[in-house]
DNA sequence: CAGATAAGATGATATATATAATCTTTATTT
DNA sequence: AAATAAAGATTATATATATCATCTTATCTG
């Protein structure tokens, strides 16, 4: 049945939202359409009054998933200044919480890999995503001017690559191992 | 119908190496069991005479897929030394190429957030490979012994991050930034 | 308030999936 | 050489998938 234009805005929100989370926690060929639906608590049917295909929708999710971290980021920021906000930025991603629950986590390494795969439209939201991300890292830096984006790179490629890593590597030992080491190398990066 | 006993060992390596780059081209969620045996010139009805499952065969390819990069880094750190080595195989690691072609590269980038959503026996495998990698790394860093462990995990999860992000950011400027980056900081660790 | 419109539900389609049963053909064993 | 065993082919099953058509029912618009 018809919903006022409220509540179709809202259910459309509602998808992507929850698209956002799904594909965090299963990769972009583990989410599909009619999942979406039913945990939005609406039935398949409706899907394509919302979204031209899963692509499109993948892709908005996508967007929705670093709008939420960055709009975040940036708050926090605002509320404890630069520095110290990347401080907890890099204690948080680097956490056995992070590890262990993907779904409101960093996209990149829950689903940076599929995400190449993908097609150029989800790709560049992706890519839209990580230069706001690299921008916001590289402002909470306290090197010179013309090393912060080069650092930033560097900071952000090492925290992807531990946590994927870690949450390869099973609940192990291991997998602890690396991530304290990740702390500790990202530790000295930002202090350096 | 039925073939000699060498027939069908070659038959199930055959399979296994097949699924071992489909995984990292496509991700677990990717290969489908027909697909791989089509690729390996049989019928998917067969599939059962050689795995349990499809799971089971995902934990076979892993490991092939690790064993097949040690073996070639343990045959070049014989030839070259380890030091030399690991040189090398950081600058093809952070190469375009690598991003390009992920069939015949590193799994971590290609499908360790998968594996971090497989059950435990793909895990182990993915575990065991990701140790192995770690020591071979560490034998070729000139640092003290004490610290070795530490750098290898280190330099690898930059590795890991800068193909996984440069990966999903497209085949833009960012992607060709994130790659040259990786390269200037594994450089630096690996001298220092 | 009446009619148009459209969101969502229901149902259908076409394809893909992992797995299992059965059949065929051949290698192995006796 | 006959009997057996088994690898792979064929076929079947049950489920899942993205997408589309149609129907219902409510909102919006004139």
């Amino acid at each position: 049945m018809r919903v006022s234009k409220q509540t179709m805005e809202r259910h459309h929100k509602e998808i992507i939202a929850i698209a956002s989370t799904m594909l965090r926690e299963r990769g972009v060929l583990g989410v599909g359409v009619a999942d979406v639906m039913q945990a939005a608590g609406l039935t398949h049917g409706g899907f394509y009054r919302h979204f031209a295909s899963k692509e499109a929708l993948i892709a908005e999710a996508t967007s929705a998933a670093f709008a939420e971290i960055l709009d975040g980021l940036e708050k926090a920021a605002a509320r404890k200044g630069a520095t110290a906000a990347l401080e907890d930025y890099i204690s948080g991603y680097l956490s056995q919480r992070h590890v262990d629950q993907p779904s409101r986590g960093c996209p990149i390494p829950a689903f940076g890999a599929d995400a190449g795969r993908e097609s150029a439209s989800i790709r560049a939201e992706f890519e839209a995503g990580v230069d706001r991300l690299l921008a916001w890292i590289a402002a909470g830096l306290r090197c010179a001017e013309a090393e912060r984006t080069a650092k930033a790179i560097e900071l952000l490629s090492l925290m992807v690559g531990a946590v994927v890593t870690a949450r390869a590597s099973g609940d192990q030992a291991l997998s602890k191992k690396i991530l304290a080491q990740g702390r500790r190398s990202a530790g000295n990066l930002v202090s350096v």
